[in-house]
DNA sequence: CGGACAGTTGATCCCGTTCAAGAAACGTGG
DNA sequence: CCACGTTTCTTGAACGGGATCAACTGTCCG
């Protein structure tokens, strides 16, 4: 399970050893409860093995922004193994099951075994690439292009994590909770899903999700999935730390 | 120069000695001069020795929005090192001055001196941590915070790189460059600048900026310094992996 | 002196918000 | 299995923040 993002790059027999050798808890977080909360200093970080979570801000007016969604196999807070504290909140978007890692056991992996250290980072900067995806996404397209541009990349990462295929998925949030992640209201974010559905360019049946035309779709949010750099997710052809 | 970043995590002499034998070439980047395109696939990183540069995406429509802006000191592109293909394109601000220093180097640092390839890491956390922030900027504050939330980021940022004193600075950034990175139009930049200037909340000659009361801008932009984790740029007092 | 670019201001329009209320779907307990 | 409260979804009507279009001013620089 821990051992999925292995395959983020290549790596020798002592680097998967050390990696199955981290010590662990695993425990299951019901929907909605808190992994993190900003401003905690936490001294742990974890691993999703199934299920949903996302990351989200809140302004003082109290107005909530969801910053990402991630799922199973997605490495979360090596913030808090690096840095001090929290800066945002991590919310179990379904009812997942988490592997925690503590703080320290991450770092003495890194230092000591700095290939697994180096493929961590890729992650980090993964998804660092996908934020700056989400502030254009926010900032620059409109309602229908944006809610079009999410469903996108969900279809591909989902598809990527083994979920999903032929662009056929449950989407496991809210209309509530896509309209804190595009920046938009629960309302118009309906009216804009109904619009899509009229069209043709998506099928809903509650949270199920398909995507008749592909190439429709992506033309209309604009998608790109260059940033998601999946050939880096899989396969870990272009790491080139190969070891020796 | 480029030793500026040691700072950003304790380092044993072999560390430093390693950083500083870097091998690097340095060279001057004209004003818009564009330092990393997307899609490229680049093979060098570099740190900012002087001037200002910043990362923007361009959408199929045509609108561009700026996703990030970097000052002397930071450390650009280690998506370059690490990953295949650039996602965004990374352009002169100001005329700079920046080492760049090739991929294959860097990969070495991090495999051969585990702790530094930590401290840069932690940047690329903070990084994200900025992104995070901006994408709550651009998709739940309104015009007029969300300028002063930007404002309120560079003053400390800036202060932070010994670049502004008493929140007073130049920002080098023309209102469009404004309007890019807050997900406005220029036309609207300008009246809610000349707004704020109007309340008191900031004083403005050409691109000369002073924020006369910050406690107040800072309660308009709804501004906490916590995502920039300043405490972690100087002094390198969380990081707790020191040499032995 | 003239041309280009950044900044300023006004008038009008529209996308998405807001408020409000009704319809499905869901989970829970009797 | 059905009654019932709660959450999620859906639809309508009116409003408003920011966009758009357009013109004008100032400033830098050759």
């Amino acid at each position: 399970m821990i051992r999925k993002f292995e395959r983020r790059a290549p790596l020798d027999e002592g680097d998967r050893e050390a990696l199955r050798g981290l010590p662990h808890r695993i425990q299951t977080v019901e929907p909605a409860a808190y992994i993190i909360r900003e401003g905690e200093r936490c001294d742990r970080s974890c691993v999703i093995v199934e299920g949903f979570a996302y990351r989200h801000k809140v302004t003082v007016e109290g107005a909530r922004q969801i910053v990402s969604v991630h799922m199973p196999g997605d490495l979360l807070d090596l913030e808090c193994a690096l840095l001090t504290v929290a800066d945002h909140n991590v919310q179990a978007l379904t009812r997942c099951s988490v592997a925690f890692i503590p703080r320290e056991a991450i770092r003495a992996l890194i230092l000591s075994h700095p290939r697994v250290g180096a493929a961590m980072w890729v992650d980090t900067l993964i998804d660092g690439a996908i934020f700056r995806e989400w502030v254009v996404n926010v900032g620059r397209r409109d309602a229908r292009s944006r809610i079009a541009h999410l469903l996108c990349e969900f279809a591909r990462r989902l598809e990527a994590a083994g979920l999903a295929s032929e662009y056929r998925y449950e989407l496991p949030m809210t209309q509530e909770q896509i309209a804190d992640a595009t920046g938009l209201t629960p309302v118009h974010v309906n009216r804009v899903l109904m619009g899509l559905a009229r069209e043709g360019l998506i099928e809903r049946h509650r949270r199920f999700l398909a995507i008749p035309d592909w190439e429709a779709l992506r033309r209309v949010a604009g998608f790109s999935e260059l940033y998601l750099h999946l050939d880096q997710v899989g396969g870990g052809g272009g790491l080139g730390l190969n070891p020796g």
